[in-house]
DNA sequence: TACAATATGATAATGATTATCATTCCTGAG
DNA sequence: CTCAGGAATGATAATCATTATCATATTGTA
């Protein structure tokens, strides 16, 4: 995919919320799938989701969520057994997770948006998510 | 045969400021490596400090590493590359990201110490610690 | 001392992710 | 319209941090 040279700042990259940029069909049908996910998953989790109404190779999948995430529109979260699970940027949800059984909990509020402001001001940096989780042990466990 | 009184079992006195059970001395010593560095460093480089030191098995810092966890003792945070980076849990900062050149920059302010605190109450879990990172990109790749 | 339980270390196995590379698709110039 | 260059794709091999194995060493206890 090639684009405009001059207009290469321009399409949705600046902004982490609008709508997508030029997009091949495989990266947009990527996008499109794990919009519909209720919960972050993992590449090949996704790869077997499309597989069921479209044919798509797995090292794609993996190269389209790469870029998803460059343009501001995926996020990732890595689990204790070391999967990376990705879901759209719009599910802002943190997690409490036990060390011992690995069992995750969501986490209701996100106390760091006026952080990530503040950041992006004294940063230069242009911050497309975060993550933010606690370990434990739980109930069961201890 | 008797050995020697000063070496005896759990090697409780170096602790400091929180209260270490019956460490091994293998395990004592993973946790004193790991106090020493300034920065998180994944598990083979402590491995590799250690060995100038002190003789000690790759697999046996790993599962240490994951004792030392369930005591609340370390933390551990992943980087973009897949490497599981550890350090003491008095060591509470976070990062930055670029998502594009990987660099970290750190981040002094952490704003999620009460959530902690109404978390523990709420969900009968210990809490021993929590990551929150940062993902965008930096001045010089956008 | 003898026994059971745990820790250790060397090494093989695992498995998610990446790299490779030949093929296909797209786009813009001529 | 046709061709060439560049990017995207897919199948597969390679990578590499982490785990599992298993034999040995150590520890605690009676
Ligand atoms: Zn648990
Ligand atoms: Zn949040
Ligand atoms: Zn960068
Ligand atoms: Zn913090």
């Amino acid at each position: 995919m090639d684009r405009d040279p001059s207009a290469e700042k321009n399409c949705a990259a600046v902004s982490a919320v609008p709508p997508p940029p030029g997009l091949t069909p495989g990266q947009q049908a990527v996008l499109t799938a794990l919009r519909q996910q209720p919960q972050p998953l993992s590449a090949q989790a996704l790869h077997g989701v499309m597989a069921v109404q479209r044919s798509i190779g797995l090292a794609t999948v993996y190269r389209a969520l790469d870029l998803l995430k460059l343009l501001g529109l995926v996020q990732h979260r890595v689990t204790l057994s070391g999967e990376t699970l990705y879901s759209v940027v719009e599910h802002d949800h943190h997690y409490l997770t036990c060390l011992q059984c690995g069992v995750s909990v969501p986490v209701e509020t996100c106390p760091v948006q006026e952080l990530v402001a503040h950041l992006q001001r004294t940063n230069s940096f242009r911050i497309y998510y975060h993550t933010l989780e606690f370990f434990g042990v739980c109930d069961r466990c201890s």
